[in-house]
DNA sequence: GGCACATGCCAACAAAACTTAGCACGTGCC
DNA sequence: GGCACGTGCTAAGTTTTGTTGGCATGTGCC
């Protein structure tokens, strides 16, 4: 793992990519096994394009992962599974964050 | 309290609070102590129209609570503080809260 | 009265997030 | 070829969120 953001800002974006319900379904979802792209689509009836968008936001929050592989029949199906993980929030734990926050938004400003 | 809106739609709102840097300092600051607007704001330096609207969403959300007081030399005073709180996230606790989901956005829909 | 301090609200703009619709590409099979 | 299934992208629209600035209220004090 590239030690890249600092936690603050790294907190701020996991907390952002769960505060929405299509992604907490998309957890939900995963959790329960891993699926490619399609599948997943229809099975919480929503769009493609949508469902890899709120994807590629989970993935960029490190919260899932994705391998893409090909079927039997030749078909390449990109595959997520969920990333443990366990955050504990309290008053506490956030002041302890906010510590390590970036001045701005930008990182560089 | 008011066992209004689904635990599930609960955590989205408090986690769609939390994830503001601004609102993550006011929360580090009010764990340090209570205090009134017009000081945070200038603790926190920035405007206090800004800390309102955010002090209001932590309110809605239920992880501060005010109360309006009167200085000694008849300043009406709002102070704010922290409620206690504490969140355990992991894909199980989102899949658990999911299943508490509102369908569509607004309630009423 | 005028200044310093406190509160509240709202209109307006700016920015970010969400969603849809359509297009591209690829495969296997009748 | 045409259809069903998989992938990816992006432009454009709507909606939500964040932020500013102004103006209202109130108090005590010189």
């Amino acid at each position: 793992m590239t030690d890249s953001a600092p936690a603050g800002d790294d907190l701020v974006r996991v907390l952002a990519t769960l505060s929405n319900p299509h992604r907490l379904r998309v957890v939900a979802a995963l959790t329960r096994g891993r699926t490619y792209v399609s599948q997943l689509a229809r099975q919480l009836d929503i769009s493609r394009a949508l469902l890899q968008v709120h994807l590629k936001k989970l993935e960029a929050a490190g919260l899932v992962s994705s391998q893409l592989e090909l079927s039997e029949d030749g078909k390449a199906m990109k595959f997520y599974e969920m990333k443990p993980f366990s955050i504990h929030l309290t008053p506490e734990s956030i002041a302890d964050a906010v510590e390590t926050l970036t001045d701005e938004k930008g990182s560089s400003r």
